[in-house]
Order: C-alpha cells, then structure tokens, then sequence
DNA sequence: AACAACCTCAACCGCATCAGA
DNA sequence: GTCTGATGCGGTTGAGGTTGT
C-alpha cells in the first residue's frame, strides 16, 4: 500500500485513509487552516502527499458535506447544470451547497450517464422538435462556457463578459436557491 | 455455497493554472 | 519575464460491496 516518493526514499502511504490520520488531519487543519497543503501533511505527521490530504479534506473531512442520497431536485438541477455546463464538475458541485465535485462526478458516472443514454435512446429517433431545443440549449451552453474558468481558455476570442460563479452565486446555501435555479433551468427549456 | 459480473465511490494521477519570489 | 512550488480540476483506477447465476 506504499509506493516511493522519486525525491524521497521515504515510502508515501497511499490508498484509505485511517480514522487515525483523518482525526490528525482535522486537528492540524482547526488550527492552522486549510491551506499549504504539504505543510499540513507534515505538521499532522502523516505520511501522505499535501495533494491527498487536501482531498481526503475536500471531498470528506470538511464541515457541513452532506453524504450520499442525492435528491431527486438535487439529481435534476445536475442534469440541468450538466446540460449547460458538461464536465465542470467543480462549478457543477459549487451549485450544489455540500456536495462536492468528486460526489458529483462519481455519481453522473454511475447513475446519470446510463440514465441520459437510455432516455436518448428512447428519444432517438421519435423526437426530431427536440433537436430545436437542444440547438438552442447548445448555444446558450456555449455563451456560457466563456465563463472565466482558465481551462477553457476563455481570454482568447471571448466577447462574452459572463461569469458562471457570480451568476449562480449560492455562498449563502439559502435552500430556496435550489428552487430558484431549478425554475430557471426551466426557463432554458421551455 | 461458490463464483462471476457488475456497481459504487474513495483515492490517485497527470496536467493546467496560479501566485509569489 | 522567468522559475518554482502550491493548488485545482477532470479523468481514471481499483478495492470492496452487491447482485445474479
């Protein structure tokens, strides 16, 4: 369960995570914050990567993750968001206030994405109105991909000065926000 | 009961970008 | 402007659990 580090001979540990090096990680974390990552892994005295640690916190440890059964508003504004947004999986979660990105990701892998391809198929072919709606989603998809994420490299060309974070602001985990963005969805399909 | 096939999800990996020196 | 370490992201893997035969 070790593999060697290339500038160290000393082993990092790898796979999952020990309630043991969760609690270590959490206390290190209280008090000096979640940030230079490595430093919080040597400080707790794990033998982990500051890259590990920071996922281990992320996607488990940190305060207010609500944990599995995703619901079916929460299902639907991701199908929403997914439409919009494809893979953002981190914009997609920050909508989404204690779920994160790997949750999401890993559950599109699992249920969504064989639940679109069955329900594509079932639309294959007997609804052509509905590539009027998707063309128009497209487009709308596209304006909004000039977000100000630097993956997409959205300094070059973009005359869209639109930014997805400001937009869907949810900071405030208000849970009538989830309606409010689901009517909104809406109004892209309607 | 035994085994294979399938599913789920935590964790890892590689790469891009950011930020500070 | 350049270099380097830190951070963030999406894709992928694999261990463990569940279901089917």
């Amino acid at each position: 369960m070790a593999t060697l580090k290339k500038e160290s001979a000393k082993p990092m540990e790898k796979g999952a995570w020990t309630a043991e090096e969760d609690r270590k990680l959490a206390e290190v974390i209280e008090i000096h914050g979640a940030r230079r990552w490595r430093t919080i892994a040597s400080r707790a005295d794990l033998n982990r990567c500051g890259k590990s640690c920071r996922l281990r916190w992320l996607n488990y440890l940190r305060p207010n993750i609500k944990r599995g059964n995703i619901s079916d508003q929460e299902e639907d504004l991701i199908l929403r968001l997914h439409k919009l947004l494809g893979n953002r999986w981190s914009l997609i979660a920050g909508r989404l206030p204690g779920r994160t990105d790997n949750e999401i990701k890993n559950y599109w892998n699992s249920h969504l994405s064989k639940k679109i391809n069955k329900k594509g198929k079932q639309i294959e072919g007997s609804n052509r109105e509905g590539q009027k709606v998707e063309k128009k989603t497209t487009e709308f998809s596209s304006e909004l991909k000039e977000d100000n994420s630097p993956r997409n490299g959205s300094e070059e060309g973009s005359n869209v000065n639109f930014n997805v974070d400001d937009f869907f602001d949810f900071s405030d985990e208000d849970p009538s926000n989830l309606e409010w963005m689901s009517r909104f969805l809406e109004m892209d399909e309607a």
